[in-house]
DNA sequence: CGCTCTCATACCCGGCGGGTATCACAGCGG
DNA sequence: CCGCTGTGATACCCGCCGGGTATGAGAGCG
């Protein structure tokens, strides 16, 4: 019938990821054998054939690169639901929320949003939880925190729900030495392409970065260093200014997209704490 | 070790539903005690107790309300992908589209981004799908269909992705007969509680209906028919006058909501046809 | 033509998911 | 106070299925 069941998609991805029984089955820790004989199963059950086997080689069939991507979802989606669980008993329970935020941004939007809530009659304890800067949305992904700041249109909201809470400019950090630093404004055109000064590159989802001169950004810290050093320069939104050093300068920039800061939390949560927490944010 | 399967879901789901796990076990066509010793190694496994047996009843624990939402959204989700990778195969392909849409709701822009879509060099064929009140968002999720028309701020849009196609202003529609007919504009106010016409009741997700004098409404032809025979009003978004009868008078409320059509999907989905799709819709 | 590398087939075994019978316990009516 | 009823838990057995090993069947290749 219709009965999928986790073992035969954790089996699936592999052969898939691989393309190659043998191997798969190794990675999997059982023998070459079983692991055919499974995703045979697989196929029987869906009615559909997932691989071509042909000579010279294993390939993914249009319906296999469906399932390969569903099943990763799903998978996922059983991790993060365990861990949730684990989560809701071990303590913290419904009355303890883990909030994930970049390191470090706009602890004053935070703060205020904590108070607020923390004014709620059943406010739920909040744990922040600062994190790596596109591994909010992971965590929120696969169970570890409960609700994040975020930003579009930077972070990938991909599957969460989200309620804004501040919009804003962006500003250029430059080297407080730098003669441009001194201009009221300036525009993207300005900042791209300083022969001296080579625009920052931030990561992408994936950990790559995109090709170019500037050197790659990690954390916030590391950031700041290069530019107090006058080795970058940096287009972040405009609250960055609360973290800057007396070696930063930060001006407006006139022709950048705006940048909301977000509340996000995954799609499904039912949570009354964070339906609080969101309340709370939507009031600010 | 930490590998939940969709078969212990599932019994756990019955038994969290029933909270009785002898009718639990009949529901599932198994004897009560491999599913006492199913939920036990559950929790053994996740190392967390769900059920409260205390004498007189079984009751969820906080963990165990958390796992309930959590193994529906898998649950539905493993349905969800077996049938959009058998969609995948059988003849459809990733050539093939299939697109919900609201049974009477704005063909104009419809055909409209189809002859676009159309016009790209490896457009999918599209299949529409007309379908009751809130069925698209239920479509999306479950995999009968890859993309649908939907409207903020009225369907729930959860776990969607959307890309806006058209913003527009709402109208009262009335029998052409009534005296506010001839109005140019209207305001709620004027709409809300005519002593003669009580306002038309939609459904809601669960498909209940709030209290209120108005007659609850199924589909469009229906509303139709009630409005031209004078029994009712309804508010709709203003390229409802596409399906106008010479009957109905459409007149534009001047305070109401904006109503926004989006194009949805489900938030993860790769599909290239659904991308074509979706940048063909940014476009209009 | 064999050698090798693939995945599929054939076959066997042990464990686990399923069943039946029974227990332990709580409420309850006599 | 005592069975009676109905709950979930325990004990035990069985058959199937997931796992293993050995081998087959093609395809490339020296």
């Amino acid at each position: 019938m219709d009965t999928l069941e986790l073992r035969e998609l954790r089996y699936f991805v592999t052969v898939a990821e691989e393309l190659h029984f043998s191997r798969a089955a190794q990675r999997l820790g059982i023998a070459q054998p079983p692991l055919s004989r499974a995703i045979q199963q697989l196929e029987r059950r869906l009615g559909v054939s997932l691989f071509d086997r042909d000579r010279r080689g294993v390939t993914l069939t249009g319906a296999g690169e469906v399932l390969l991507h569903e099943a990763r979802v799903l998978l996922d989606g059983a991790a993060a639901a365990a861990r949730r669980t684990r989560r809701a008993a071990s303590g913290s329970g419904p009355r303890r929320l883990t909030l994930a935020t970049k390191a470090g941004a706009n602890h004053e939007l935070l703060r205020k949003l904590l108070a607020v809530y923390a004014a709620e009659p059943d406010a739920a304890e909040v744990e922040v939880l600062p994190c790596a800067m596109g591994e909010q949305a992971r965590m929120l992904r696969d169970g570890r925190a409960d609700v994040a700041f975020m930003q579009r249109p930077f972070d990938a909201l991909t599957g969460l729900d989200t309620q804004d809470v501040l919009t804003e400019g962006q500003v250029a950090i430059l080297p407080a030495t730098h003669p441009l630093a001194a201009r009221e404004t300036l525009t993207m055109a300005d900042v791209r392409g300083l022969p001296d000064l080579p625009l920052a590159r931030w990561p992408r989802q994936d950990g790559t970065y995109d090709p170019g001169p500037g050197p790659e950004i990690k954390d916030l810290s590391q950031l700041a260093q290069l530019i107090a050093l006058g080795q970058t320069v940096a287009v972040l939104c405009a609250s960055s200014r609360t973290w800057l050093w007396n070696a930063h300068a930060a001006v407006p920039l006139t022709d950048s997209p705006e940048v909301t800061t977000v509340l996000a939390w995954p799609a499904h949560s039912r949570s009354r704490a964070v339906a609080g927490l969101v309340r709370a944010a939507a009031g600010l």
